[in-house]
DNA sequence: AAAAAGCGTTACCGGTCTGTTACCAAGCCG
DNA sequence: CGGCTTGGTAACAGACCGGTAACGCTTTTT
């Protein structure tokens, strides 16, 4: 895994190197907006870390310029006052952002969130679980006696926590920061997701007998096989 | 929530024990580095905040002996002069520091949003007592003998707290703050809450068997079994 | 280029949850 | 004995929640 590091400040930037290769990262930096953008082309990281306040070329459009040619996940740095900055990092497709000053173990944490997020991280060997079995590269999930169904990416990774935390009943907001991010909102889209996984895989949506509502709380899917 | 204290300086350990103790966390102290890490291991906290500068075994050295066995969350105490070992405490695994000198208020604000950051995680297993289990995460009550039934939120907090207290009695005033919250509504609340409970429990609600009125003071469940 | 699929959004409907008001029965006290 | 408090019961209304449907935009496929 690659992480490309955007900081002037040297001294930060040389803590979070550390910190990020002792994790078995893979760390490049760059030391101000243009850099990064001709580092980002060069070395294709999965992850950019961005400082805000940069010479020659603002974070802000560093982000813009990265997220109009890929899906590469950003997480933001910022002081306090950049507050209005960060919202527009956000809505600039940012997929996180760590005020300073922060724990390298908080990154770290955030780091990790943003590429199992994304997906792209965990090379994904086939997933079993409560009976069933998910091809995470395929986005295929296999059960016994049945076709295997074919799968969209949100409805894969929904499935995916899901099944990691089989047995345990995941929080409708746990579930929804981990599709779509810490700033996705809107159960809504929640209950959108889990109706069509439903109706993909369950003969009766109305009386689910795999994909548990547990009301108030959120959802959850049967450890055992019954 | 279970907090350590390792400061040597008694008279700020004293503060903050207070601090804390007002806001509804329970506390434990230890004044050098050895005795932190043998509190830690006896007491298994919930967030530990710690002094850099301590008699016997170095800050770091404790912060890098809890972080290699836990993830319990770990809030640095610092002077001014300490910047560079803050900087190696948060590459070691702290959580967050605080400079000194620091109000209560800061210190609360740190300790809750720590516990908050890596603390969501906690599930509460079942709880059983007086012959009953209560599944806290299904919100689903069981009884030996009984078909489970589905509890509300509110109902589930009830009967947890009854069930806490299984053998006493506890005063209705006590149930309201606990349910409800400081700021806790009427009795009429709790009366309906009582008597919905019951509904869904209990065969036959004019003759409760279980969950029992004591006139006057509140309510109570039996700890024994009949 | 047309068709299909993915997905966010709005809207609606039926259900449960829950605070409130009202009423009744029972006990306590002067 | 009559007023008062306390607890159980009932009924209602507003809020919230989850499932469903439909629309439209975008991306992918054909």
């Amino acid at each position: 895994m690659k992480v490309l590091i955007v900081e002037d400040d040297l001294a930060l930037a040389g803590v979070l190197s550390y910190t990020l290769r002792q994790a078995g990262y893979e760390v490049s930096s760059a030391y101000d907006g243009q850099a990064a953008l001709d580092a980002w082309q060069a070395e294709s990281p999965d992850l950019v870390i961005l400082d805000l306040n940069l010479p020659k070329l603002d974070g802000l459009s560093v982000c813009q310029q990265i997220r109009s040619r890929s899906d590469t996940p950003i997480i933001i740095l910022s002081v306090r006052s950049d507050e209005d900055d960060v919202v527009r990092g956000l809505e600039l497709g940012a997929d996180d952002y760590i005020a300073k000053p922060f724990s390298p173990r908080e990154l770290l944490a955030r780091v990790q969130a943003a590429l199992r997020r994304l997906g792209s991280t965990v090379i994904p060997g086939p997933l079993t679980a409560a009976g069933i079995t998910l091809d995470r590269e395929r986005l295929e999930l296999h059960r016994p006696g049945f076709d295997p169904v074919q799968l969209s990416a949100l409805e894969c990774r929904l499935l995916e926590i899901l099944m990691l935390e089989s047995g345990h009943v995941v929080p409708a907001d746990a579930l929804i920061t981990a599709v779509w991010g810490p700033y996705g909102t809107d159960r809504t889209a929640l209950k959108q997701l889990v109706y069509r996984l439903r109706r993909k895989i369950e003969d009766d949506p109305s009386a689910p007998t795999f994909l548990e509502t547990v009301p108030g709380v959120g959802y959850t899917i049967a450890s055992d096989i019954s």
